[in-house]
Order: structure tokens, then C-alpha cells, then sequence
DNA sequence: CTTTGTGCAAATTCTTTGCACCAAA
DNA sequence: TTTGGTGCAAAGAATTTGCACAAAG
């Protein structure tokens, strides 16, 4: 069962030391979104040796491995998502749970009410490399950064 | 000329102080998505007397009074928009330069160059109230909160 | 007068850094 | 024995809070 995570990381060219194998683990099993804190409190339970700077600094690499995407969705903290493909996202600004939209959102513009949400705020960002920039090797490499 | 600033501000229902015409009226003219410390550099050269917890305060009013946009494309800090109809933003991860997407792109998933930038990540939030959440009057008054 | 806005300083919160220790190749 | 991962404590950066003073109706 995490002989499966231990692959996804290799996928990723990401060491697969234990403490990232459970976070990335949790991550698979935990679809909610988690923030760094509540990933590590979590874990901290069965792991108690744990560090909230080895979360942290597992989630820079999974990230920047593509095995895990950051959300951005929260002003205050950052949350996690374990599934990478492009997906869109809602939050909600009264008790701030974030949930997956179906992809059948995903091309176009959503303004009032779906699937019993009342949208009131949409927010589209692309993310990349400007002109001045794109072809200067100003590119990062991918491990760590 | 900053009588146009008023009446956008009190069309917003926020009272309109001489901090806030300022704030407000950089932000009209300065289409450029600056931070809190890019807005209170450029402003309180000239007007000393600024603070910087104004300029929080102030952009908070106008954020929940739907006179700017707050933008989360950068995780280190917020960025504002005087322009507050929906459109799509790209940040260059290199220089940060933060520039508005022609309309044309906003209902379609891009991937890959448009418009000589190099796309390499797409965030796609929606925010508002949770079918649990939306019944029960937690939607907020708009001034202040 | 009374309410609302302003601004300083201190506090809070999330995240990063420096460095020593450990473990695996 | 060298490289890379972990974890503590301290530092850093963005934002918020508490409170006193000022301004406007």
C-alpha cells in the first residue's frame, strides 16, 4: 500500500524517505485540502517525532516535483491538493471548506448558484514565464529550486 | 478629476476620506497590481503623514465593498486591482510581473504559449457559500467586517 | 458631542533559515 | 565518508490588533 506512494515519488524523482512517504500518503487519502498544520497534527499523532520544518519542507518538494499541488485559494495559509491534474476549486468564506468542482465547470465562467454553491467571487490565474523572461534559462530546474 | 474618485468611492458606500480618494485613485491609474509596500512607498512620498495600517485598512474597505480586487496569485503577498470585473490574470514566476489576460482567454483552459507567454501552471478558484453555510444569514454585511 | 478614520507600536501568524545531528549509499 | 534528510530554535515577512488622537458631521 505505501509501496504504491513509494513509486509515485520515485515517479517524481523525489527520495522516498519515510516521512514523505506518510505525507504524501496522507495527502492521497485526504482529499480535503489540508493546510501544513493540519497535515502535521495529523501525523504528529502516529509520528511524533515529526517536525512542522520537515512538512514544510516536504511540501516545497513535492511541489516543485509536481506531486502535489499548492493551492492558493486562502489568503491566510497554503493548502495542499495530492491530485495534480488542472481542476477548478471552491471555497467557502464562511467555514472556509474547499471542495473539488467537477470538470464540467472547468471551461467556462460560473456566476451564481451550481450544485447548491452560491458563487460570488471567481478568480482566474495562469502562472508561467513572460516574454522578457521565457528564454533567458531563467527557467529552474526542477529538484528542490 | 479626484471628484470622479469620490463618487466612485461613495457609489461603493465607503466614506470618502482623503487616504482613501489617494489609495483609490493610484489604483485606478496604476494598472499595474501592486503590493500594500509598492502603494505606500509611491503614495506617502507625497504624503509622509501615511501609514501603512492605512493603507491595510483602507484596501480592506475597499475589498469588501467590491471596489478592488484582491489578488492571491502570489503566496508571499496580496496584490490589488482597481479594475474589478472578472478577467484572468498571469504572473510571471520569474520577474513576478503580474498582467491582465485579454478577455478572449478567460472561458478556455490554456496550456502551453499564448501570446508569447509560457503557461506553466493554471489556477482556477470560486469562491461564496456552501450549500451548509448560505441558508443561515452567515453571509456578511457588506462596509467593514 | 459622537462617530468614524488615522497611525503608531506591539503582537500574531505563517513560513523560512541556520545549523547540528542522523541515516543511508 | 560524503551526501542528503530531519528537526530544533531563531529569524523574517506580511498582516492584524489595541489604543490614543484627530477629524468630520
Amino acid at each position: 500500500m505505501s509501496g504504491r506512494v513509494k513509486e509515485y515519488l520515485q515517479a517524481h524523482n523525489v527520495h522516498p524517505s519515510m516521512q514523505r512517504i506518510v505525507i504524501m500518503n496522507y495527502l492521497l487519502n485526504n482529499r480535503t485540502h489540508p493546510t501544513v498544520d493540519m497535515i502535521y497534527n495529523d501525523i504528529s499523532k502516529s509520528m511524533p517525532t515529526l517536525s512542522r520544518t520537515t512538512v514544510y519542507n516536504t511540501l516545497k518538494v513535492l511541489v516543485n516535483n509536481n506531486a502535489v499541488l499548492q493551492l492558493d485559494i486562502d489568503e491566510k495559509e497554503a493548502h495542499y491538493d495530492g491530485y495534480t491534474h488542472v481542476h477548478a476549486h471552491f471555497r467557502c468564506l464562511n467555514c472556509g471548506k474547499i471542495i473539488d468542482l467537477s470538470p464540467k465547470y472547468l471551461d467556462k465562467l460560473i456566476t451564481n448558484e451550481i450544485d447548491d454553491l452560491l458563487i460570488t467571487e471567481t478568480q482566474l490565474y495562469y502562472k508561467g514565464y513572460c516574454s522578457d523572461c521565457k528564454d533567458l534559462g531563467k527557467i529552474p530546474n526542477i529538484n528542490n529550486k
